[in-house]
DNA sequence: ACTGTTTATAACCTCTCGGTTCAATAACCA
DNA sequence: TGGTTATTGAACCGAGAGGTTATAAACAGT
């Protein structure tokens, strides 16, 4: 089932490509400009571009011999719909309970732990 | 730089994780009851909890030989903390700007494309 | 027509990921 | 004690990610 949050997800999890997002984020870029500060080829930037162009998250203009790359908000939506979703939820709700019942079932059922063992 | 995000939106990226997630969201379970709706074998299961649990999204008790998993909401902050970031800022305000920019270059630079786009 | 700049491709390498199977551990049950 | 259940661990495999270098392609300027 490859869906969008597949690409978009895998995409923020490389720090580089989330730096890249940062730059761009105060405006368009080239591919050299968001080349320079990284300690990496340039061929290796144009891989990250090239993810975060398949995931959505950018698209590319052409200027003469240049592409540069601006930020799309598209798969973020998507991306923090989802998070939302969990955050939310059971992150006030299910999670307290969880961990009252957890310490009622521990404070009942000893278990093995401690000296005991041979 | 092995940050918390990178090990977060990695265990996002997986569809079978997130749907581990999804099912957690009802309260905790079991890896077998987590196992059970999957079309993979039970040791693939261990391997994503595994994953999910480095990233500090469930954690794990015990009870008996049951491991239950129970979602872990820290890391979902950070992660959608910097997707707002972006979300909010740029999505609104640059988008459109840049996209206009776009639209007057080309319009001012036909290009050495063939056919005149209509 | 040549030269330099910008970007993409190709071929390659290594490491991680997601999956498998088979075996080992841990705890309950009789 | 032995057997069953729940879960992890180890060894392996194929595919893909992330990086490299070297090369090609597109365009600008002279």
């Amino acid at each position: 089932m490859r869906t969008d949050l597949d690409a978009t997800f895998a995409a923020l999890a490389d720090p580089t490509r989330r730096a890249i997002l940062a730059r761009l984020a105060a405006g368009e870029a080239t591919v050299t400009e968001l080349a320079a500060p990284f300690a990496m080829s340039q061929p290796a930037i144009s891989k990250h571009l090239r993810v975060l162009e398949r995931a959505g998250l950018i698209s590319r203009g052409r200027v003469a011999q240049r592409r540069p790359c601006r930020l799309q908000a598209g798969p973020l939506r998507e991306a923090t719909a989802w998070l939302a979703e969990y955050r939310d939820h059971w992150a006030e709700r299910y999670q307290r309970l969880d961990e009252l019942l957890d310490e009622l079932r521990a404070a009942d059922d000893p278990g093995p732990r401690g000296g005991e063992a041979p």
